[in-house]
DNA sequence: TTAAGTGTAATAAACACAATTACAGTTTTC
DNA sequence: GAAAACTGTAATTGTGTTTATTACACTTAA
């Protein structure tokens, strides 16, 4: 199984976009296609990120707590538990071999450029762009 | 459990650049930490992929098929099998819900560029370089 | 001819994620 | 102030992915 917090937070948070006003678990995992205790976990991380705003209770739900052009994807990648790009061989070393013990902070230099590079890509796109791409067609 | 098939296969190639001659999968299997099993079916996609030359039979292994100068980490990167860098939620949509229905398109474009981006920065850097960094420490 | 390799199938074990159930706590509404 | 409709979260189960392991056919050098 793959890691889709990322693919179902941008979707969550593209749903408040568009609807602009607040929007319960229920709806919104009916429109990921997955469990609302799942979409509350992400809720509480995107909350913790600043990103949304939270409200129990009877017609409770969640909110953007800000303008979606000041919402980029870096943010809502760092806001939940992503893999990183490039996972690493975390195993310990063979002592007797010199390429076995130096490999690992060669590796983690090139993992850390990937990595870079994911996000300032990421850095570029807003949620608002997004939501003009859906609403556009 | 993490797709670690690039750090391994990485790990792999550069110590055959540092050997220069003939290794077998055994020998490999310790350096990285894993099964032999594991080392020959990589050794097997690296040979399709043009990077090295196996051999079967006693004093038997593989070695590299080309000057690491003229090696990438992007050719090993598409010689394995990698995972998606932003795994898309792959599940159907929400017939009545605009957003389901057009984020995944939308999704795709966005980790299209991400995976674009890993891409170059992998094309960017050669065996050869590891292997020097690998050397002089 | 034997020893030491690769290639590969089949299966088991380890692990990561998501789904589900259950329930305590919160807030609105009547 | 009671009921209804939410969120928050712990605990468990289900499912898929990856690596480990075993077994063995095939190949090649000595």
């Amino acid at each position: 199984m793959v890691n889709q917090q990322f693919s179902f937070a941008v979707h969550i948070l593209t749903v408040l976009a568009v609807a602009g006003h607040v929007v319960d678990s229920r709806t919104l995992a009916r429109s990921v296609n997955t469990n609302p205790v799942v979409v509350r976990r992400l809720l509480v991380a995107l909350r913790e990120a600043g990103l949304i705003e939270t409200q129990a209770g009877k017609n409770g739900g969640a909110q953007l707590a800000r303008d979606p052009r000041r919402i980029t994807l870096l943010q809502i990648y760092d806001a939940v538990d992503s893999r990183p790009v490039l996972p690493l061989n975390e195993r310990k070393a063979a002592r007797h071999c010199f390429v076995s013990c130096n490999i690992k902070t060669v590796m983690a230099t090139v993992a850390e450029g990937a990595e870079a590079a994911v996000r300032k890509h990421l850095r570029g796109i807003t949620l608002h762009r997004l939501q003009q791409k859906i609403e556009r067609g």
